[in-house]
DNA sequence: ACCTGAACACCGTTCAAGT
DNA sequence: ACCTGAACACCGTTCAAGT
């Protein structure tokens, strides 16, 4: 009896959202794939925006755990910020669904998202902090070049998702030959 | 007599959109905000979404007339491609529902969309030919190059859309600083 | 060619009731 | 404490009918 019905109600909702996209989140259909009724998910979750929001806290607590494991496998800083930023890419374009309903519009139940994504850019600073005393980064402001990184990483991915901007040459600016453009420029830029 | 009912319904739906979010637009306010019938709207579109395309196209139209001016403004081209993405990221800022509808999920009436987005960035990239020739900017595939600038204008955008993400200090990372940092590195990045 | 009122299926949310 | 069935107001879309 480990999967309790909040649990069962969040994973129903991750499922449906990478299938059909948020119209196909309704709570009908989450509680009907949960096995429960069409409103159960009330005794759960103030309404459907917090069910949502459950949704994306699991994803960025996933996230959090795979980045983890990228920081131990390589010895400078600045081979962990680009692999961060690939990975960030990577999962943008694995799950887009996920990716949008993260950093798409919310009213509230922020909380959690906010703090998650706080650590992960305290973290990041912490990086380019070392990266630059490993001496392959220039100085600068650490807090500035990590938005950088993420502004960078974030925008690629998401113009890639929209696909009527990309009708040009594919392979010519996919999004994460575009993180390497920018840690090819922030290398050269050290001195 | 020039305003038709169509440009009514789609002045309509983008006043609705600016003030309450997507939510907002229902095929019903726009009918009482044009002054017609809940149900008009599909003598004009086939669907809501391509009454939304329309309002998407009518901006996209409106900043490529809003670039056009910034083009005589500058001598060099490095200038002119600075100020088209700091003007990128304050229009974001300045109409966050717009912007998020343009670059939203469209299943179809797309082409319109599609056409805008490739002029602006066939566009870019003559002025990155243009800026590198007079020797503000790196050699490199120009279309890689315009690729990161509007990726970073863009994320930097977006991020600074999602509040929940840069709870910390303001000032420190605004979306058209990271422009600037953005065109620092490249500037200096050409020697 | 353009518009309307009525109707349909569907949705988020509420509520009284059950265990 | 958790769940259900019925009901409410609202929405996108369709349709027959009007000019």
């Amino acid at each position: 009896m480990v999967a309790k019905t909040r649990d069962l109600l969040v994973t129903a909702a991750a499922r449906l959202l990478d299938q059909g996209g948020p119209a196909a989140v309704t709570l009908r259909a989450v509680g009907e794939a949960a096995g429960v009724s069409h409103n159960a998910s009330y005794k759960h979750f103030a309404n459907k925006e917090e069910l949502l929001a459950a949704v994306a806290s699991r994803e960025l607590a996933r996230q959090a755990k795979t980045v983890a494991g990228i920081e131990d496998k390589h010895a400078r800083a600045i081979d962990t910020l680009k692999d961060m930023m690939r990975g960030y890419v990577r999962w943008a374009l694995a799950r887009p669904e996920r990716f949008r309903l993260t950093y798409g519009r919310w009213e509230s139940g922020t909380e959690e998202l906010a703090e998650s994504a706080g650590n992960a850019n305290t973290q990041m600073i912490a990086l380019v902090k070392a990266a630059q005393s490993q001496g392959d980064l220039a100085g600068g402001d650490p807090e500035r070049i990590a938005a950088l990184m993420l502004a960078t990483a974030h925008g690629a991915a998401d113009r890639a998702l929209s696909g009527h901007l990309s009708r040009a040459g594919k392979g010519h600016a996919d999004p994460e030959g575009l993180v390497d453009d920018l840690f090819a420029v922030l290398r050269i830029a050290k001195g």
